[in-house]
DNA sequence: CGATAGATTGAGAGTTTTCAACCGATGTGG
DNA sequence: CCACATCGGTTGAAAACTCTCAATCTATCG
């Protein structure tokens, strides 16, 4: 089974729009349905106790959200929030547990999907004790714009993303626009060099 | 499905043995097969290129190991070590695709098992940046000796889960028994307080 | 009993955050 | 259309936290 095919079995369900900031679920609510995004972007957020925001995980054009926390049943951990106009078909459970059963290769395909994203956690959690927050802000960057070139990420998202403050990363891009390997443009930017901007820490100097 | 039917199921595959210290697999390599614990305990660990380790999860008695790579299609993300004397059965690819294929219900236990450790590698994203050293050791230790009460977890193991350096982990341990809120016994520790244990910063003083 | 791995403790160093002030752009309501 | 509020960005300086390094000690195992 492929992902667009999920497209397929999901047409015909009604729409719902977000604009940029809008929730969509938030954190601690039981899951009543599945996403998945016709178009748009998304972010997933967990705000701890202090207040300081993470940047989980990222949703774009015909992806499906919410599936987690659906399968471990699981209240939400974290919030999405729509990170720019979204348009999002909600599956309500019952519809989900019917499809799922009517396609089992459903089953496996979202199993793959965690299980790749689960990768990325771990690996996400070994980066924060091992690489400094520069090249930290570097690859978060990097990893951002691949996703969604036209997204103008603001220094906060880039923050909650890779683990600093987002006066570390305006810090940074100011370091990394001197040395020429990106170009702010407004509140975008522009990455020019991608090998010395993954490479940073043997740039430096 | 429960997981009691999956050692039905696995019962009369050959198992083998490992030692405390012994790599069951390594990073890198291609998953050949799922492992399942008949007893023992089993850590995955991830080794950064600094060659600082990160202790990222547990498998004990009766655990499923290895069917992240398996399922995502990717070599192992980590190292699979064996923590104490441990009997494992090694279930070989084909064997594990046909099981698959009879218990539909087993992906879904999967599913499950995986979107469950999703939300904990993200949780523990979140506390590296929210919570201080003392406090995720507090939380660590609180967390391994639940798991394994009866094994005697290092200072390096606490602080490769925890997120801190040994010595970090030792002078904790050494304020929290001044507090009375653990006792060390050689190497062993024994938590007499665990309220006061999670509430470590509140307590500090 | 010696060798080795694990544990402890102190001191110093370095990284990153926090706090604060300020700037600039954007957008809204009067 | 302007004034003002707000949000995002920048920069500096100080503070805090945790690590690293080093020396020493202790337990465990062959």
């Amino acid at each position: 089974m492929i992902y667009s095919q999920i497209e397929d079995i999901l047409n015909g369900f009604p729409t719902k729009n977000f604009k940029r900031g809008e929730v969509i679920y938030s954190e601690g609510e039981a899951p009543e349905s599945v996403y998945f995004i016709n178009f748009g972007l998304v972010g997933l957020f967990y705000i701890a106790q202090s207040g300081k925001e993470t940047f989980l995980r990222i949703f774009d054009d015909k992806s499906i959200f919410g599936h987690r926390s659906y399968f471990a049943e699981e209240n939400y951990h974290g919030s999405s929030i729509a990170l720019k106009e979204t348009q999002i078909i909600i599956v309500p459970k019952k519809e989900c547990d019917a499809i799922c059963e009517q396609h089992p290769q459903l089953l496996k395909l979202l199993l793959k999907q965690v299980s790749k994203d689960l990768a990325s956690a771990e690996l996400r959690i070994s980066q924060l004790q091992d690489k400094s927050s520069e090249q930290r802000i570097a690859e978060s960057l990097w990893f951002l714009k691949l996703r969604s070139p036209n997204q103008t990420w603001t220094r906060k998202e880039v923050g909650e993303y890779s683990g600093s403050s987002h006066e570390s990363v305006a810090r940074f891009l100011t370091k990394a626009e001197n040395l020429g390997i990106l170009k702010k443009e407004g509140r975008d930017i522009e990455i020019l060099d991608e090998d010395r901007l993954l490479n940073f820490e043997n740039v430096k100097k």
